[in-house]
DNA sequence: GTCAAAATCAACCTCTTGGTTGATAACAAC
DNA sequence: GTTGTTATCAACCAAGAGGTTGATTTTGAC
């Protein structure tokens, strides 16, 4: 429980560092390969420290850590973070589907017993 | 550039509706099927109109839809947003691994070209 | 040691978010 | 038409998010 809550925690962090377009843009520049503090902040149009501030949220949601090289910061992505999320959206698309496929299964046995209702459990 | 500017925040409004924990349980809960406004308010300890809020925030972010029943509005999951998601996670995902493959290539030239250093241009 | 560069810390401001309570609207049932 | 149920609207509040500017730390270069 106390860890099913932990990992809860985590999805929100994650899912919530992406909901802004400067964190995704982050992450979008980051597959090309790590990047200073700086060199990340100068594409967009705010201040380093609020840079610096998206990069922090980032990192505690473990979608990047940061390495050390004098002053500089290297931002590097942790990709596998991703499946995180890909396992809870195909967990919960899977079962969305699998409630159609029985709910399609429905239906279309309702429609075989009132076209001909002999014949029952045709594959 | 306005459509993309569109599919930006479409993603930002996707996000931030799943980065809460009580909107995610209900998208879980209705992979279950259909389920009233008040039907979804009974599992959790808030009033019904934060309730009917959060559904708000799901409902605009394209997750889910609303129906009609007399006075009961069953809310019904669109399972197509999941893809939205899913696109935008694989892409950066495939790019930041793609470049680990060229890294790792890059290392491999450099560590067998450290060995013998004849056999420039090798494959 | 002094200086400049890279990054973070700290305080502050504004807008948004998630929650509340109370009033209102829409509809079925009687 | 009155009543009870379902859901939303409206006003409000406390906490958080994203931005700012100014001070501070850490480190290489001179």
């Amino acid at each position: 429980m106390a860890q099913q809550a932990a990992a809860e925690d985590r999805l929100s962090r994650v899912f919530s560092a992406l909901a802004d377009p400067t964190r995704r843009d982050i992450v979008a520049r980051l597959t090309d390969g790590d990047a200073t503090v700086s060199e990340l902040g100068s594409a967009y149009d705010v201040s380093l420290q609020a840079v610096s501030k998206h990069l922090k949220v980032l990192e505690e949601a473990g979608l990047v850590t940061k390495g050390r090289d004098a002053q500089r910061r290297p931002v590097h992505l942790e990709a596998e973070v991703f499946d995180l999320m890909t396992k809870w959206i195909e967990r919960y698309r899977a079962q969305a589907e699998a409630r159609y496929q029985r709910l399609d299964g429905v239906l279309a046995e309702m429609d075989s017993a009132s076209n001909l209702d002999t014949n029952r459990g045709a594959s």
